[in-house]
DNA sequence: AGCACGCCGACT
DNA sequence: GTCGGCGTGCTC
C-alpha cells in the first residue's frame, strides 16, 4: 500500500510513501505523516492526499513513511479541496497553505545542526573553513545548519562544511522537533495485593473492574494523584500514555434568551433560518441588533445537531463578545485566534474534529478550522482589513469562507454597517442576498454629527471652536470625549495640513509616493514620475506633515486644557496586553475625561460615559495610499462617530479640510448609499475592483546590480502575462530597503477570476520560487498597492 | 526550501 | 590543472 503525501515545500508536487507493516494507526486522506525526506532522510511531517495500491512510479525509489501518528484527520476532505482553492487563487503552493493553517503544534521535524567536536583537533583550515568555524563558535559551538548558511554567506558552504565534517573539526547532529498533540494518562491494572488506605483499595477494586481509566477521569472521580502513585510504587498499577483518540461527545445547549426580535430583525432571522447554503448580507447600522440575529441563528443551527463558526476581526475578539456569545452557548466555545500557543490551537483544533464544541469563534486562520458538521459562517465586520492574511498565503478570510459554503453546502453570513465596496456591489448584483436592518434596536439615537470644515472656521491647531466648545461642555457635564485622529502614514508627505491637498497622478488619481532615494513623486500604477512638490501649489503653505499622531494631539489638549484628565490610546500605549487591559478598564470606570486614540480606540469597547467624538482630521490618509482610501476613510468615519452616546444621546464633530469629499459627507450625513454609489462609479470609471481582479508582483534583491537580469527576466514574461493582465512597469518601492533588500513591485489587474488564476499559474511556472537568486512574492488582491 | 551536481572562469 | 562562483535540477 502506498500514501501520496503533500510536504511544507514550495512545489507543487505530491510524493509517494509505502506503508510498512508496523504503524500506529492505518492511513486515511488527511491524517498527518511523518516520512524521511531528502538526501539526510531527515524526517517531516506530511499530509496524505491519497491511498493507493499501485502507484505510477519507480518502486525501488519509493522509500518507507516513518509512522502515522494520528488516529484522525486532521484535515477534512472539505478542508483540504479548500487549500487546493486557496494555493491556486492566491497562488501558493498546497503544502505550505495546508501547513500555514495547520497549527504549529502538529509538525515534527527533524533538522541538522552542527557542531565543534570536543577537542578541537589540530589541523590546517583554509578560509572558509575558518568563517564557519568562527560563526560557530560565535553561537556555543553549535548551529542548525540552514542558519549557519546564511550567517556564513558562502556559496560553496556544503563543500566547505563537509570538508570540516571528514577533517572531524565539526560532527554532525540530528536534533527532532517533537509535536504538542496532548496525550492522555491512563491508569492499568496490573494485579491485586494489599492496600492500606480506604481509597486506595476503593481505587484498586475500580481499575480492576474497568482495567483502565484516564488519570483526569480518576482525578474527577476524586482519587487523588498521591493515591495513584502510591498504587504505581507498589506495582499493583501502571501509568500508560495514549494519544488522545476522537470520540464523539455530547453537547448540552443551554436555554435560549428570549429576546424580542424587530421585524426586519425577524424577516432577516427566518430568511437565514430556512436557508440550507447561500451567501448573505446583513446589513444595518449600528446599533440596529445585527449580532442578535446571527446569534439567534446560529443557536438555531446547533440545536439542529450542526457547528457555527463566527470570524471576526482581530481587535474584536474581546472578553466582552466573548460574554455575549457565551450568553447563548455557555461555556463551550472554541476560540481560536494567531496569539494562542501552539497547544492551546491544537487543543482547539481537535476539539473542531471531534464535535466536542459546536460554536467557534476565532480570527482569520479560524476560517480552516476542521469542525466537524459545520453548519454556518459568520463573518462579523466584514470589512475589516484584518481577514487579510498579510504573509503567504495572502488569503482573505471572508472569500475562503464564502468559498467553503459553496463547498460545503451552508450558508454563509456576512454582517457589516459600513460594508466592503466589493460586498456591497456584491450584493447589489444578487450574488449576496442583502438582509438589510432598517430600524435600530436601541431606544438611544444615532449621534448627532456636525461637519466642520477646517479650512473655513476658526481654529487653534486642528482643534476647530466648534470642538473646543463640545469638549468643554461635554467634559463639564461629568462625560466623556473621545479624540480621534488617524495615524498618520509614512506615505503622507504630499498631504497640506492647511487645504487638504494631495499630489495624485493625473493619469491614474492615485496619491503619489515620495521615493526619497530618488527625490521624485512617483506613481505607483502607471510609473509616471513628478518632481516633489515642497509648497502646496494651492495656497503656498509649506508641505510639512510630519509627525502629526497622537502624541501632539495629547500635547495640545493638555495645554489647552489643563485640568481635564487625558489619556492616549495607540498603538504605543497598549502595546502591552495588561497596560491596555487596565486603561480601557480605568476609561470604562470614568478616571479620564478626553481619549486621544486611533482605530484601536474605536473597536470592540463600549465606554458607559462616552458622548462626545471627536473626529480631527476625517480626511487625512492614513498609510499607503490607494484605490481603498475613500472607503477606509468612510469607514473610519461612521465607526468612530458611532462610539458615540452608546448608551444615551450623544454627538459627533468630524472635522475635514475637505468636507466636500464623497467618503467625508455621506459618512457624516448618514447617506450610505449615495457613498457607495458614487464610490462604484469612481471605481468602474478607473478600473479597480470591485469592477478588475488585482495582483501585486513583489521582488526582492539582495544586491541592486540584479536589478538588471531581473528587468531583462520581467520584459520577456510580462508580454506572456499581458494575455491576461494589464501589467504596470517594475517600480522600485517607496521604502526600498526593508530588512535587507531592495524591492520592486508591479501592480497587475484582469477582468475575470479564470483570467486571473490562468495567470497566477502561468507566473508560478515562468518564476521558481526563487529564481537567480532573486525572492518575490505574489499577492492577490492585495490591501496595497506598493 | 534545502541540497547536490555540473559548468565555467581564475588562480595556487 | 583544481578551486569556487553560479545556475539548474531533484526531492517519493
Amino acid at each position: 500500500m502506498f500514501v501520496e503525501v503533500v510536504l511544507d515545500i514550495p512545489l507543487d508536487r505530491t510524493f509517494y510513501y509505502k506503508v510498512p507493516e508496523v504503524i500506529s494507526y492505518p492511513p486515511e486522506v488527511g491524517k498527518r505523516v511523518i516520512v524521511p525526506f531528502g538526501a539526510n532522510d531527515l524526517l517531516r511531517t506530511g499530509i496524505i492526499v491519497s491511498v493507493k495500491d499501485d502507484v505510477d512510479f519507480p518502486e525501488e525509489k519509493i522509500k518507507e513513511l516513518f509512522d502515522i501518528p494520528d488516529d484522525f484527520p486532521l484535515f477534512t476532505p472539505s478542508c483540504l479541496e479548500l487549500c487546493r482553492f486557496v494555493s491556486d487563487y492566491y497562488g501558493g503552493y498546497f503544502g505550505e497553505t495546508l501547513f500555514s493553517f495547520l497549527p504549529g503544534g502538529f509538525e515534527v521535524t527533524e533538522s541538522l545542526f552542527v557542531k565543534l567536536s570536543e577537542p578541537t583537533p589540530s589541523v590546517k583550515l583554509t578560509e572558509n573553513e575558518k568563517k564557519i568555524v568562527e560563526t560557530l563558535k560565535n553561537s556555543s559551538g553549535k548551529l542548525k545548519v540552514s542558519t549557519l548558511r546564511r550567517r556564513v554567506k558562502l556559496s560553496s558552504f556544503y563543500q566547505v562544511l563537509r570538508n570540516l565534517v571528514s577533517k572531524s573539526v565539526v560532527v554532525r547532529e540530528e536534533l527532532i522537533k517533537r509535536d504538542s498533540v496532548p496525550r492522555e494518562r491512563f491508569a492499568v491494572f496490573v494485579k491485586d495485593g494489599e492496600v492500606r488506605g480506604k481509597k486506595s483499595r476503593e481505587l484498586l477494586h475500580y481499575l480492576k473492574e474497568k482495567g483502565k481509566e484516564s488519570v483526569n477521569t480518576l482525578k474527577a472521580l476524586d482519587f487523588s494523584l498521591q493515591v495513584i502513585n502510591g498504587l504505581v510504587k507498589k506495582g499493583l498499577i501502571e501509568i500508560v500514555e495514549e494519544k488522545v483518540t476522537l470520540e464523539n461527545r455530547l453537547w448540552e445547549l443551554k436555554d435560549t434568551k428570549k429576546i424580542k426580535l424587530t421585524p426586519s430583525q425577524e424577516k432577516a432571522f427566518k430568511e437565514l433560518v430556512g436557508a440550507k447554503e447561500g451567501k448573505f448580507l446583513l446589513y444595518g447600522v449600528t446599533g440596529s441588533g445585527k449580532m442578535e440575529v446571527y446569534l439567534k441563528v446560529a443557536y438555531e443551527v446547533v440545536k439542529r445537531g450542526k457547528s457555527v463558526l463566527i470570524l471576526v476581526p482581530e481587535l474584536l475578539l474581546t472578553p466582552e463578545l466573548r460574554a455575549r456569545v457565551e450568553s447563548y452557548f455557555g461555556k463551550n466555545i472554541g476560540i481560536y485566534h494567531g496569539k494562542l500557543t501552539p497547544k492551546e490551537k491544537v487543543s482547539t483544533w481537535l476539539k473542531a474534529l471531534r464535535g466536542e464544541v459546536k460554536v467557534f469563534i476565532g480570527t482569520r486562520g479560524a476560517v480552516m478550522l476542521p469542525i466537524k458538521d459545520l453548519g454556518l459562517i459568520v463573518v462579523d465586520e466584514e470589512q475589516d482589513s484584518s481577514y487579510k492574511e498579510q504573509q503567504k498565503p495572502y488569503y482573505h478570510a471572508r472569500e475562503v469562507a464564502l468559498k467553503r459554503g459553496e463547498i460545503e453546502k451552508f450558508p454563509v453570513l456576512l454582517v457589516s454597517a459600513t460594508p466592503s465596496v466589493e460586498t456591497y456591489y456584491r450584493s447589489k448584483l444578487g450574488e449576496i442576498k442583502l438582509l438589510e436592518l432598517k430600524e435600530r434596536v436601541s431606544t438611544v439615537p444615532l449621534p448627532y454629527i456636525k461637519l466642520v470644515n477646517l479650512q473655513e472656521t476658526e481654529r487653534i491647531s486642528i482643534f476647530s471652536k466648534e470642538l473646543l466648545a463640545a469638549i468643554e461642555n461635554t467634559v463639564k457635564k461629568g462625560e466623556q470625549v473621545l479624540l480621534f485622529i488617524n495615524r498618520r502614514g509614512f506615505f503622507a508627505k504630499s498631504f497640506c495640513l492647511n487645504c487638504g491637498y494631495v499630489a495624485e497622478c493625473s493619469d491614474c488619481s492615485v496619491p503619489l509616493v515620495y521615493h526619497k532615494s530618488e527625490r521624485k513623486l512617483i506613481c505607483h500604477l502607471c510609473g509616471k514620475r513628478y518632481e516633489p512638490i515642497y509648497r502646496c501649489p494651492k495656497c503656498g503653505k509649506r508641505l510639512d506633515f510630519f509627525g502629526y499622531g497622537t502624541e501632539r494631539v495629547e500635547e495640545e489638549l493638555r495645554i489647552l486644557f489643563p485640568k481635564f484628565r487625558v489619556v492616549r490610546l495607540d498603538q504605543d500605549t497598549v502595546k502591552n496586553p495588561e497596560v491596555g487591559a487596565r486603561l480601557i478598564k480605568e476609561i470604562k470606570e470614568g478616571k479620564y475625561d478626553v481619549i486621544v486614540g486611533t482605530q484601536i480606540a474605536t473597536k470592540g469597547h463600549n465606554f458607559p460615559k462616552l458622548t462626545l467624538v471627536g473626529v480631527l482630521l476625517a480626511d487625512l490618509l492614513g498609510g499607503a495610499p490607494d484605490y481603498r482610501t475613500s472607503e477606509r476613510i468612510f469607514q473610519l468615519i461612521v465607526h468612530t462617530t458611532g462610539r458615540a452616546g452608546r448608551f444615551k444621546p450623544g454627538a459627533a464633530i468630524v472635522q475635514a479640510l475637505k468636507p466636500d469629499l464623497p467618503a467625508v459627507k455621506y459618512a457624516a450625513t448618514y447617506k450610505f448609499d449615495e457613498f457607495y454609489r458614487e464610490e462604484l462609479t469612481a471605481r468602474e470609471f478607473l478600473g479597480f475592483p470591485p469592477f478588475t481582479k488585482t495582483l501585486l508582483l513583489e521582488f526582492q534583491l539582495e544586491k541592486l546590480a540584479e536589478f538588471k537580469k531581473l528587468r531583462e527576466k520581467f520584459e520577456k514574461i510580462k508580454n506572456e502575462l499581458s494575455l491576461f493582465f494589464s501589467v504596470s512597469d517594475l517600480t522600485p518601492a517607496p521604502l526600498p530597503k526593508v530588512s535587507g533588500r531592495y524591492r520592486f513591485t508591479s501592480f497587475l489587474r484582469t477582468s475575470s477570476e479564470e483570467k486571473l488564476m490562468k495567470g497566477v499559474a502561468v507566473i508560478k511556472e515562468r518564476f521558481p520560487s526563487t529564481f537567480s537568486g532573486i525572492r518575490y512574492k505574489i499577492e492577490v488582491e492585495p490591501m496595497r498597492i506598493v
